[in-house]
DNA sequence: AGGGGGCTACATCGAAGGATGCACCGCCGG
DNA sequence: CCGGCGGTGCATCCTTCGATGTAGCCCCCT
């Protein structure tokens, strides 16, 4: 049985959403929260599987709330809204979220994204999926297969190194993360750029930022 | 009716793909293509609404082939494959394919998928959405709106400065590009680095990545 | 055992980066 | 008119970076 909060502001909405949730014998709605504060608080109380959050709430907005719930680990968040603005959608998927769906969507739509996101996978309205495609693969983040392999090619402490370059750190940061001695750092940031065939750590940088190889 | 090109080397595997569009009455399958070269060479001459490609094909693979019919504008393309493999999914999506699913899926699904490209939105198997919203929203990220603020307040130079820093070029080549003396680019990073907080290029290259400011 | 070969480690030194002080210019308000 | 101010530009000085040479180490190989 998947456990589901529902947070909405509008009192008929959310009556409609429980409604259409309840008529899925897998899904058990344990709580339903009229605002952010109220979301989160009923989250971390009740652990449950999935909360099914709207961006628009007063006191406290869906992406805060979903900020909060997503690092207490108090479930997956399912985000909803009327608008699909771009705004809405990046702020919600850094906060966590595990998924994004408009609220014009059908019944039967809404009780699958539960289920998605419930199994750990995600899930996104079509039109957000394109937009969010088109972010992804914009120009000026030429992925270059190429430059994976490379990557792997690195031996793993090289490739440590790499991950703090793409934090920003400087080579006696790196240094002291790492517990070697600067020296030490500087002929691994020298092995990389000479494998990457890169000049300088800047372009390592951008390059980890791409790849997702980032150290904090 | 959307018109829907299908290219997959394994018969077997094509024939169950046709079958199933075929039961769609929306759907006309107009080609069937056996490798990567065949399936551009019929996108190019049927302009399909849809090309339902194989990422493992003989004569050229996948991705290479969604290139061309993207580039050629030749239709929306949707990815296969049986396994959800990195390389692939990045790849074709940057290749310009509007949605990636695995084989494993149900009919009515992959139905669904091809009406959904066919309208120019996108779609990706939930297992891969989990992991594309990851890498969107993955740390060192984080939108700041704080950050683009600051870059607003720089000034014109200051931010074409910037934008070669997300280029990853030295202060030699900016000072080229920008027709400067290297010691006055000097000077505009350092006051970059000191609106916005940062304590190194490396940053200010991380961050001007992050907001799309790149000289090319 | 002996001998590579790859990984990790450190020191040295020339090159690039970054902080700072200062000059010039155009603009605005007094 | 002129004094201040913000943007831009350059030179100096110290710090950090990056290339290079070398060494210990472990593992594998024959």
């Amino acid at each position: 049985m998947i456990r589901v909060v529902v947070a909405e502001d509008q009192a008929a909405v959310r009556a409609a959403l429980v409604l259409i949730l309840r008529s899925d014998p897998g899904l058990e709605v344990v709580g339903e929260a009229a605002d952010g504060e109220q979301a989160v608080r009923l989250a971390l109380e009740l652990r449950p599987d999935v909360v099914l959050m709207d961006v628009q709430m007063p006191r406290m907005d869906g992406v805060a709330a979903t900020r909060q719930v997503v690092e207490a680990g108090a479930g997956q968040v399912l985000m909803l809204t009327t608008f699909d603005l771009d705004e809405y959608v990046y702020g919600a998927l850094r906060a966590g979220a595990a998924g994004f769906l408009l609220k014009d969507l059908e019944a039967d739509a809404l009780i699958e994204g539960v289920h998605t996101v419930a199994r750990g996978d995600g899930i996104l309205a079509p039109s957000v999926t394109r937009r969010l495609i088109g972010t992804f693969a914009r120009p000026g983040r030429p992925d270059q297969p190429k430059a994976r392999e490379a990557v792997e090619a690195l031996t793993p402490r090289e490739r440590e190194v790499l991950a703090c370059l793409g934090g920003g750190l400087s080579n006696g940061e790196i240094a002291e993360r790492l517990e070697m001695a600067e020296a030490t750092t500087k002929t691994h940031v020298s092995r990389i750029l000479a494998k990457l065939e890169l000049r300088s750590r800047v372009q390592a940088a951008i390059l980890a930022q791409d790849l997702g190889l980032v150290a904090r």
